[in-house]
DNA sequence: TAGATTGTTAATCGATTAACAATC
DNA sequence: TAGATTGTTAATCGATTAACAATC
């Protein structure tokens, strides 16, 4: 995570949480939008909606709130979303299969047309009609193409080392699916999907089993 | 997200990652860390590291550090990984067979073996050895096989509804993939993987290119 | 013993919330 | 106008860090 310019990262990163509330306000024919409604969507107080805009700008009106599609192209702006960022796809495993037939990248920013792996013998097929290329090739790949975001769906054991490969390739920014802390430069971003994670987190909250095993521990 | 009871959310969320990083070290070969490695892998402080754990014990030895096994032993306890958790995939497209086949869920205290999907036409079809069910037999399979938890890989359109059958069923915890905050009752856990919301996040921080674009707007 | 590292306290730092004047 | 909602300030709340006595 870079150090914010000011801006607290823990507030940039409820930006693209907005950015999709917004968007789904929008497809549901809704024009306007206030700070109240939208953070009883995503459960947060108005209060740090209106704080967290306003680092920004004003973007709202008095009595009205804010007009959605005014505000998408503001936050959308801000998070560097006015262009098309070209993202590879590192790894032709089931993920990276998964990955490759996403639907939802283009519409929001994304587009993902390239896919890369160790494996030769993967080399040359095709994933929802991208040609899979060797890993070898990325660097060249990635400078003609201007690529600068990778998805790394590897294997854990992997992980570093293709890391420092898409390092050495000029990738600046790397969402990571392996369960492992990767090392790379202070320029390079790294942000990291691991569901087992996520559910540890929430097993803290839920009821144990009632079962032998806990009868026997209260010991 | 729970009220956490006297212990901060944001502490328990980072025991997961912990948990994980001293996993890896225990691979290694090794057997003992400190704070200060530990916190130096995360890319977080020595302190943040010992005071996290002191919420809950005292774990270390002056001098020595932690020893890798016991405090794996103690954090697993902690987040209630000493049984096996129960957890259904909802949708059977590329992202729930991408989840059916990945390894990493069964030695990190969950087991995945019911899959689901709303259409017909996937009911019998096997993933990763595993016979796809219709929802409609979610909930007495849940209540049988004592399923608490559930990944959520459906289209955005279905998130919503999908996710009252599952609290209907009696989930407690659910992981959703779609791009959409769902509602559920205070008592269930509901945690989000959209990799669109962290590749945002990491465009705030990288160089836009230049472009016409760019030139155009600047006026 | 000397060196290392814990667990904890107090200080600092930062984020969230409550409240409200401004104004649509 | 009356009602609603913004943007912002100040207060509160909470999290992180620095420092160090305790002790292995």
């Amino acid at each position: 995570m870079s150090i914010a310019n000011g801006i607290p990262d823990i507030v940039i990163g409820r930006l693209p949480v907005y950015l999709r509330a917004l968007t789904n306000l929008a497809q549901s024919g809704k024009t306007n939008t206030s700070s109240h409604e939208l953070g009883r969507r995503l459960g947060i107080s108005s209060a740090q909606i209106r704080k967290d805009l306003s680092h920004f700008g004003e973007f709202g009106k008095q009595g009205t709130g804010y007009n959605i599609n005014y505000l998408l192209e503001q936050l959308r702006a801000i998070l560097n979303l006015e262009q098309e960022w070209r993202v590879a796809i590192i790894g032709a495993g089931y993920l990276g299969h998964a990955l490759a037939h996403y639907q939802g990248f283009s519409s929001r920013g994304f587009r993902m047309a390239w896919v890369f792996d160790i494996d030769h013998e993967m080399v040359g097929k095709k994933m929802n009609g991208l040609s899979v290329q060797h890993i070898d090739q990325l660097k060249e790949t990635a400078k003609q193409e201007n690529i600068q975001m990778a998805l790394l769906a590897v294997p854990t054991t992997a992980a570093q080392a293709v890391t420092d490969l898409l390092v050495d390739a000029g990738i600046k920014a790397i969402l990571n699916y392996a369960p492992i802390n990767v090392e790379v430069p202070a320029d390079v971003e790294v942000r990291y999907s691991d569901p087992v994670v996520q559910m540890q987190h929430m097993t803290y909250y839920l009821k144990p089993e009632l079962e032998v095993l806990a009868t026997l521990s209260r010991d």
